[in-house]
DNA sequence: CAACTATTCAATTAAGTAGTTGATTACTAG
DNA sequence: CTAGTAATCAACTACTTAATTGAATAGTTG
């Protein structure tokens, strides 16, 4: 019966980080850590909290493994603590998807309909490419470009979007894509394309 | 900046997932619900919650999308909505293993050092079956060994584990496995190896 | 239909968590 | 060493959650 004591033990420090990921706005940042290092002040900026309020938050990260941070003069920098967070992330989102009726109507009224984007199936979208029908940007950081990225897609990282998109012919077609299905930079692309 | 509203709640859904996995005793019902489909009744005995109490857990783990259920006659059979679930939870524990200190301590403790079980690398592990030096068990249900196990393995669930060992010569060095290194059978499985 | 069983519901209590505010620490630059 | 900046800490309020208890529901069996 002490047998039950390790369990639940176990089980309480799974729980740990389970619970520091309960929370939209502790979910967010770990979104924005995902795309590099921040500072608190940066991702204050972003999720809309208050810096003692995004402290507190990523300080609970922190407990639970994670993100790590570092000081650097005047600022702390935070990051996740490795790889296998941004997997517990996809996996995370996975499920919410699959299983979790309300994110789809979500994506439907925000991103469908209200806008002539859609999601293109893989092979589709590597035809068109082939036939020179539409331009494939791929808005993640240079780094995740580097470690692979839709074949023809040219690397074009949110801050210099907006610049990008002048050059383009307008007539052409636009297919943007980033980390996966509902990753942060998603939104702020399609804001950014409207 | 409809658009902050559409995130926010996109995370508000995710985080409803992982709010359900952020209770030790949920995380422990949907380790007994990987093995297969359970009663409310059963999943309270094995847990030791009390049934209403079990009731209400599996009820926000229904609410999340995590489980399923469907009425018997009597009983209410829970299980996992999809193979996806059991994908996150090895990712949650993964984690859990790598960035909190404080398990691999739990681990130290109550595996490693009570007794003289340890773990084998997977290498070492072949080439002493190979020798015929060990017998290996395979205690994971029958459907999950047929889904690919171990060469050489001897599919002996839990509830035969007893019986089983009547029969082997106690000279005979013996190694266990499960679903992943902290699968909920292994401790059962200890216990019942001692 | 009466007694029984498995599960759920409703109400309560205790404990924990999110966000705000203002003070405090740690560091930098003039 | 003073003023200023980035982050954290401490204290508080408003919510949320876990577990308990007892009652209610749904289904079964004699």
């Amino acid at each position: 019966m002490s047998n039950g004591h390790f369990k639940h033990d176990l089980f309480t420090q799974f729980a740990r980080v389970a619970k520091a990921m309960g929370s939209g706005n502790r979910l967010e940042l770990l979104e924005y850590l995902a795309q590099g290092e921040r500072s608190v002040e940066a991702l204050a900026r972003v999720s809309g909290l208050t810096v003692a309020n995004t402290s507190q938050h990523l300080q609970q990260l922190r407990q639970a493994g994670l993100v790590e941070s570092s000081k650097v003069g005047l600022k702390v920098f935070y990051r996740l603590s490795g790889d296998d967070v941004i997997g517990l992330l996809d996996a995370l989102r996975g499920v919410a998807e699959r299983r979790v009726a309300d994110v789809e109507k979500l994506i439907n009224t925000y991103l469908t309909v209200k806008d002539e984007l859609e999601p293109l199936p893989r092979q589709e979208l590597l035809e068109r490419v082939r036939d020179g029908l539409v331009t494939v940007l791929d808005v993640r950081p240079p780094e995740e470009y580097a470690a692979g990225h839709v074949p023809g897609a040219v690397n074009v990282p949110l801050s210099e979007l907006e610049h990008y998109l002048k050059k383009l012919n307008p007539e052409q077609e636009v297919v943007a894509y980033c980390r996966g299905p509902h990753c942060v930079l998603a939104f702020d692309a399609v804001a950014c394309l409207r």
